[in-house]
DNA sequence: GTCTATAGTACGATAGAC
DNA sequence: GTCTATCGTACTATAGAC
C-alpha cells in the first residue's frame, strides 16, 4: 500500500497540474495551485520536478503520448459499411461527438495553441504525436475504401479534419454557438456529400 | 501638437499593450511592460484604464473593429474570372498568404483561442466581428457565383475557411512545417477541385 | 495629466526540521 | 521523501508631488 510512493506523488502531482493548467493556462497557474490541487506541499512538487517549465512540459508531453487530441481513436473503424457516405458520415460525426463530449480534449487544444509560443517544442510534440496519426490514419482510411477513389487522399483528410476543426473551435471554443451556430448534420452532410462527389 | 493629449497617450498605450500582450499573453504580460513599451508610467495606464482586465478588453475590441483576423477582405473580390477553379484558387491562395504574411493576424488568432475561457465576451467580439463576416462575405461569393451550383454555399463556405485556417494552425503556429509540412498548393488545388466537382 | 515612489500581495524556488 | 516556514522578487494598483 506505501509502495511506489514516489510515483504515488508524482501521479497526484500531474494530475493537480493538469486540472490547474487546463483552466487557467501556463502563466496564470501558480505552483501553489498546482500543490493545493495535487494534495501535497509545494517542496514535493519541486522534489519532483524542477521548476515549473519541467512540470508543464512533463504534463503536455504525457497527454500528448495519450493521444489526447480532440480525436478518438481512428484504428477501429474499417469498411465494414459499403456505402462511402455513410462510412464518412461516421467518423466526421463520431470526432465532432467526442470532442464535443470531451471538454478536456478541448482543454488541451486551446492549451496547446495558447503556449505553441513560449513552448514551441511542445507544440512540435502535440503535432507528431497527436495531429499526425490523425492525418495519417484519415488519410489511409480514404485510400483504402474501396468505393472512393480520391486524387489525394492525404490532402482530403486534412480538408475533412480541418472543416471539423474550424466547427469545434467556432462552435465550442469560442462560443459561436450562440450567433453562429450551424447543425452538427448540415455541416457533415455537406462536407461529405463534396468529398464523395469529387472523386477522380 | 499638443491636442488630443487624451487621445495620444491612449493610442501609444493601446499601441505599447498590443506588442506585449500578442507576444506574450494575457496572464504573462505585465502593466509595467505595458507601460515601457508605450512609453509611459505605469500610473498613466491606470489613468486611462481601470484596471489589466479593461485595458486587454478595449485592445481585443479595437483589433477585432479593425477586422484583424487571419483573413483578408473579400469585399474586393467579385467574379471578374469566369472560371469558378481560378476564381476559388485566387481566394484560397490569399487568404493563406495574407495570414502567413502577417504574423499580427496570427498572433491575434492565437490570443483569441488563448484567453477565450478568461474572457468568452471577447471571444464572442472576435466571432461577431471577424469570423461572422468573413464566412458571410464568403458565402455570398459563393452563392453568386455564376458557374457554382452549390447545394449549401454557407456550409461549403465553412469547410472552405475551416480548411485554411487548420493549415495556418498547423503549419504555422504549430511548427508542423518541419514535421508534417504539405505545399499551399496542394492543398488548395485539391479543396478547390472538391468544391467544384460537388455540383448540385 | 503625468510622474516617482510605494503599499500590499502573490509569485517561484529553497532551507532545514523530521 | 515530505513537510513548514521563508527568502527575494515581481506583480497589480494607488497615493501624492508637480
Amino acid at each position: 500500500m506505501t509502495s511506489r510512493l514516489r510515483g504515488d506523488k508524482a501521479e497526484a502531482i500531474l494530475a493537480g497540474a493538469m486540472q490547474q493548467f487546463m483552466a487557467n493556462g501556463y502563466a496564470a497557474t501558480s505552483m501553489d495551485q498546482v500543490a493545493i490541487a495535487a494534495g501535497v506541499s509545494k517542496a514535493t512538487v519541486y522534489s519532483h520536478f524542477q521548476d515549473k517549465a519541467s512540470l508543464f512540459a512533463a504534463l503536455i508531453q504525457k497527454m500528448a503520448a495519450k493521444k489526447l487530441g480532440i480525436f478518438f481513436d481512428l484504428t477501429k473503424l474499417h469498411h465494414q459499411t459499403q456505402n462511402p457516405t455513410e462510412s464518412l458520415m461516421q467518423v466526421a460525426c463520431s470526432m465532432i461527438d467526442s470532442a464535443c463530449t470531451d471538454e478536456q480534449a478541448i482543454a488541451f487544444m486551446r492549451l496547446i495553441v495558447a503556449e505553441s509560443q513560449r513552448f514551441p517544442e511542445l507544440a512540435s510534440t502535440y503535432v507528431e504525436n497527436v495531429a499526425k496519426p490523425v492525418i495519417s490514419q484519415l488519410t489511409q482510411f480514404l485510400a483504402n475504401h474501396p468505393h472512393l477513389q480520391l486524387n489525394d487522399p492525404e490532402a482530403t483528410a486534412r480538408i475533412l479534419i480541418g472543416s471539423l476543426v474550424y466547427y469545434i473551435i467556432l462552435e465550442e471554443m469560442l462560443g459561436g454557438k450562440q450567433t453562429l451556430h450551424m447543425e452538427r448534420d448540415r455541416l457533415v452532410r455537406t462536407l461529405v456529400a463534396t468529398i464523395t462527389q469529387s472523386t477522380a
